[in-house]
DNA sequence: AATTAAGTTCCAAATAATGGAATAACGCCG
DNA sequence: CGGCGTTATTCCATTATTTGGAACTTAATT
């Protein structure tokens, strides 16, 4: 059900300069797209599945899939069909784990919950996706998972907005050329002009809503964050159901989120000093 | 404070059988050794650090970190400083988020953790790691990917001893001969000859303790899990603190371990039917 | 047993990776 | 500002790996 997010994700290393340069990654880049057929299918794919989708010639892809098997980025089970590996998770883990950014922000995360109640997200651009990198919800244990980790689309969601208001014009230009919309919703954002429109407004008001543009019912509220080099471009956001947060409150949030996304950015400054 | 964990899951893909067939994923190979190397560095690296680690001449090595940049495997910050990249996060949440072993055994992990009331994991054997693939814990939102996904030694935990007791001779004896220990407190195991003798213990009664072996203090009792294509070797545990889990409690809940652990096993036979 | 489909191995040709050295950028200090 | 040591990047002939068509093996089907 989340299958349409393969077309978003996949579209994460155009580096939409213009002129589409195919990309220069030589052997891995080769790789690389055969790990994102797999692990964006919606099951374990066969030999031949895996074939007709990269259309590549037998002997080669055979290879490519031994070997990637072998390092454990892919696992084949006893009936010949394709998995992601294992070990990933430990890539990611890890990567997580000691993610700077992350770990600075965590504490004013769970302020921002604390204060509101409901559910707070911090993503980072990547690409033409966010990817979330923490998440703090108030109720019970959550399964973590199911949202770190994750690439949403940029232009649907309120972190995304934040995030492309950063962004300058000949950059963000470049990104929304390269942009194809999907409608997830009657509010979603469809076009390049009415988006734009909007990240202008957000860039004066340093705020974004999301209105229910990437699922029905669902709201949020979010603000931009950056770190000095640039490295991280991203937003906080408060995330929560349509009946319980209307417009007005989120209005209201948009103070304190506009305050720990500032928090954040000052434990950056102290942190990693001024370089650069 | 898990910084010991490196040297550990270092040796995952050490090839170290006395004469080590160099492995045969060719460049693929290569550009792995260079993304272990620095998600399991302590921190960012920088060009040279990682120059004098791979000991591999500087163009080539360039080239190669420059691609996995391209294709966000790794991220280069405004200091110059490598980090792993957040595209891996996105491969794991996807490689998560639709394991099989992972969402049948999620419901009878949530049984567990309510009959006892600590915490509960699942983990599989991969090389000679245990990596969690999930866990339950009974108290506050916990930071989960503070373990799923992290790579713990086999040879004292008991998830990683249970799993072993799977193994057939050969392979066990293979495994146990490349395997390296580390003391981590007075109980760890650092013989094989020690080991050896409690797996082919646990072999028999179905089900094992880490008698405070990984870390000071903390306690399990863990059944072994597997599927029917021995695609996932692993197991299940009850873990928490020795003061509260005394070895006498441990023993009586080897039961209910075992019977969640069989439930487990059924869920995946009526799941994936009986090929193979 | 015959037939089709699925997966694996082989090897000359094309391509990408290699690595030593030259060049460029940075950072520090007088 | 200019020089010096450090660090990072680019270049290109050589070398090694990948490529891809075809032959081969294995498994499933009738």
């Amino acid at each position: 059900m989340l299958a349409f997010l393969s077309r978003v994700d996949g579209a994460m290393n155009s580096n939409g300069d213009g002129m589409a340069q195919a990309r220069e990654t030589g052997t891995l880049g080769k790789l690389m797209v055969l790990l994102d057929l797999v692990t964006h299918a919606d099951g374990p794919l066969r030999f031949t599945d895996i074939l007709a989708l990269a259309g590549q010639p037998r002997g080669t892809l055979h290879r490519q899939l031994s070997h990637m098997v072998e390092e454990g980025l892919l696992e084949l089970d006893g009936d010949g069909r394709y998995a992601p590996g294992l070990r990933l998770l430990d890539f990611a883990a890890r990567s997580w784990a000691r993610n700077e950014f992350r770990l600075i922000a965590e504490p004013h995360l769970a302020d921002l919950q604390q204060a509101t109640g409901e559910t707070v997200h911090l993503g980072v651009l990547r690409g033409q996706s966010i990817i979330y990198l923490d998440k703090v919800d108030g109720r019970q244990p959550v399964r973590m998972y199911s949202q770190i980790g994750n690439a949403s689309p940029c232009y649907c969601t309120g972190v995304g907005k934040a995030a492309l208001s950063l962004l300058p014009a000949d950059r963000l230009a470049d990104l929304l050329a390269d942009l194809s919309f999907t409608r997830f919703t009657a509010a979603t954002h469809v076009s390049a002009e009415t988006l734009l429109a909007e990240i202008r407004e957000i860039a004066v008001e340093g705020y974004a809503f999301d209105r229910e543009e990437h699922e029905a019912g669902i709201r949020c509220v979010a603000a931009p964050v950056w770190s000095e080099d640039r490295t991280f471009i991203g937003g906080i956001s408060i995330t929560g159901p349509a009946y319980r947060l209307s417009m007005e409150l989120l209005r209201q949030w948009a103070v304190p989120v506009q305050r720990a996304a500032g928090q954040i950015m000052e434990g950056m400054r102290i942190r990693l000093g001024p370089r650069r």
